[in-house]
DNA sequence: CGAACGATTAGCT
DNA sequence: GCTAATCGTTCGA
């Protein structure tokens, strides 16, 4: 049996909270499949979208714990977060990649792809294949079209620095599964 | 109000 | 490896 996350589980600090969601499934409306990449932000972060105080894009960040933060990026991507931590505090988990096991001929379809690869390897790929839009900021993750179940087994956590980013370079909170083939690149 | 800049990706060299 | 695509958000004047 696979337990479902609920809000509490998303109390921790954001590098807490990503490295416990390397292994857990992400489905939306029954598409996805198991975290192997995620990345923390938070508050005291130059790189987090939090760092500058609460602004119309990024108030789901410093809404309630276990909702979603969703965000446009470079203005063609829609990226999804996990918001962690207290309310108010401004912490958040990026969803970089997942190994594709559910609804996987509607992720093709909607990526336009059929290497399994490249399905959700990165974090605009798995909005896309995801179906993840503007709808979803705020939502919560223990009710549809969310599920995130808890992870079923334990494998290595690899760290290395976070990607994209110009700030913050030295705080290592890039996390992901030891050996996966579904990372957006791969650890160091 | 204008302008710079992305928590990226795909496609080409 | 390099860069165009593409547009919402943020910040300075």
């Amino acid at each position: 049996m696979t337990r479902a996350l609920n809000p509490r589980d998303f109390l921790g600090s954001s590098d807490e909270v990503a490295r416990m969601l390397i292994g857990c499934v992400l489905l939306i409306d029954g598409v996805g499949g198991r975290i192997v990449e995620t990345e923390a932000y938070d508050r005291e972060d130059p790189a987090s979208h939090s760092f500058s105080g609460p602004t119309p894009r990024n108030q789901a960040m410093f809404g309630p714990p276990g909702r979603a933060y969703v965000y446009r990026s470079y203005g063609i991507h829609w990226c999804l977060n996990f918001v962690c931590r207290e309310e108010g505090h401004g912490a958040g988990v990026l969803i970089r990649a997942i190994e594709p096991q559910h609804g996987v001929q509607t992720m093709r379809e909607r990526r336009g792809l059929d290497d399994l690869r490249l399905l959700c390897s990165g974090p605009g790929r798995v909005g896309q294949a995801l179906g993840v839009t503007r709808e979803l900021n705020g939502c919560r993750l223990d009710q549809a079209p969310f599920e995130v179940l808890a992870a079923d087994d334990v494998r290595q956590v690899l760290t290395g620095p976070r990607i994209g980013i110009s700030k913050g370079v030295e705080t290592h909170w890039r996390f992901a599964e030891a050996g996966s083939r579904f990372l957006s690149r791969p650890m160091r």
